[in-house]
RNA sequence: GGAGAGAUGGCAGAGUGGUCGAAUGCGGCGGUCUCGAAAACCGUUAUCCUGCUAUCGCGGGAUCGGGGGUUCGAAUCCCCCUCUCUCCGCCA
């Protein structure tokens, strides 16, 4: 959520910048301001009736005490007409509020400087790559046959016990997630993140918070019963941690990890181009984030930019940086670097981590402020996130790019988790 | 799931209709004292909205788990919801 302080001062500016993500806002920001510039004329009248309230019945409290009960009750009276008054303004007071917070929370964020114009993925700005794309052995198949081949994962079973997009690994394939896992939360535990095991099932306010309620729910499961909500990533629970909280600046920047199953609907997008572990509605992740001061929230970026494209190097794997350009941002982002791994019998790029800042604009509707050392100022905190990393993908990479006539091998960082250099 | 008790500032804890945004203690911050520190003493110590002010700030409003109600006036009374604790039941 922007702050509504910004768009009065700078409409202009905000309007310039949400073209960059393909957004006309000047409607909307039209709308804002007015229903801004209508609820605070209300509020000012609506104080000054609070405070003649306020002072009569200061007064009445005085006069009771005296004894003059007449005099009380003659200020009693008087009151009446103003009661009336503030009630017929809150009432005027309360559609405007709720249309003005519906709409303000329909602006997505403010992009970067960085951020390239463009419509979609094929916009994207690659920033770089790294790695070398293999040549693969005669005979070289795709992950979803070489997972049969070595019955290391099971979607038929899975879709037995759920549905589609919930695949059940088995032996050497549940080792080998585990392994990375295990990999992933080491290396985060070596860069300083403080690992958490949150809930992955959140409530509503949770959801709000993070920005993929509302107009989101579709994405995430919903338990209608009880009205919550299976995690999506843990960015959720782990920004939220920090929903209504003042921090203390001596605390920033604060990393937190977790590892968590991720539950997505993607309703509508199945298809030919998802088979196998290209596309899940289960799936594993570790996920860093970041809680950072406003003035060096891009520099933690690049920390953990740094990091995943570590994780990914370590793993062997032929990878490419890329800067999203607006048209294919989040919702809720500034600036977002996604990693891609070459899937070597696809012959295509897979995303395998999304990082981003978010900025003050996650804080905002969290409420995630901190308290500056010098002057006491409370500010909005700026909040990132990114994969480090999602699973599916890097096996189904490994998997494909790794495969020899005599099995899959596996990467040499990834051994003493495993126990095994081979999948055969 | 059943019965009971409770939810107050960073924490502990008073406050059951009227100058209560809230006693007191602890903690935090600033100061006095000291070569320095401790102790002692003095002061200060929430957030949001809004008006005025170039700034320090000042004024008004709101906030005592959340929402609604009664009342001239609610932390205090009533209703609903959420959560916590104790006991019982069930259970990894």
């Amino acid at each position: 959520m922007l702050p509504i302080t910004l768009i009065r001062e700078n409409k202009e500016f905000v309007a310039e910048r949400l073209k960059i993500k393909n957004f006309q806002a000047e409607d909307i920001l039209d709308k804002i301001l007015e229903l801004d510039s209508k609820k605070r004329d209300i509020q000012t009248k609506s104080d000054a009736l609070l405070a003649e309230m306020n002072k009569i019945s200061k007064e009445i409290g005085s006069l009771m005490k005296e004894g003059k009960k007449e005099e009380a009750e003659a200020a009693k009276a008087s009151t009446y007409s103003i009661k009336d008054e503030i009630k017929e303004l809150s009432e005027q007071m309360a559609p405007i509020d709720s249309e003005l917070k519906n709409q303000l929370v329909q602006l997505p964020n403010l992009p970067h400087s960085s951020v390239p114009r463009g419509f979609g993925a094929e916009d994207n700005e690659i920033v770089r790559q790294g790695g070398e794309i293999p040549k693969l052995c005669e005979g070289a198949l795709p992950h979803w046959e070489l997972i049969k081949k070595y019955d290391i994962i099971d979607f038929d079973l899975g879709t037995k016990l759920t549905g589609a997009g919930f695949p059940v690994y088995k032996g050497k394939g549940a080792k080998l997630g585990r392994a990375l896992t295990n990999f992933f939360l080491d290396e985060g535990e070596k860069a300083g993140y403080l690992e958490v095991m949150p809930p992955i099932i959140v409530n509503e306010d949770s959801g709000f918070g993070t920005g993929q309620l509302p107009d989101k729910e579709g994405q995430m499961y919903h338990i209608e019963l009880d009205n919550f909500y299976l995690i999506p990533t843990a960015e959720v629970p782990v920004t939220n941690i920090y929903r209504d909280v003042i921090l203390n600046e001596e605390d920033l920047p604060i990393k937190n990890m977790a590892y968590t199953p991720c539950f997505r609907r993607e309703a509508g997008s199945w298809g030919a181009h998802v088979r196998g572990l290209n596309r899940l509605h289960q799936f594993d992740k570790v996920e860093i984030v970041r809680i950072s001061r406003p003035d060096n929230s891009y520099e933690s970026l690049d920390e953990m930019v740094a990091h995943v494209e570590g994780l990914i190097q370590k793993l062997e794997l032929p990878y490419r940086v890329v800067r999203l350009c607006g048209g294919d941002m989040s919702f809720t982002s500034a600036l977002t670097y996604d990693f891609e791994v070459w899937s070597a019998a696809q012959s295509r790029w897979l995303e395998v981590s999304s990082t981003s800042n978010f900025e003050s604009f996650q804080a905002n509707r969290l409420k995630c402020r901190f308290r500056e050392k010098a002057g006491k100022q409370v500010r909005l905190a700026h909040t990132l996130n990114g994969s480090a990393l999602a699973l599916p993908r890097i096996v189904a990479a490994i998997l494909e790019n790794n495969q020899t006539p005599n099995g899959i091998r596996v990467p040499k960082v990834l051994v003493p988790f495993t126990g095994f250099n081979i999948i055969d």
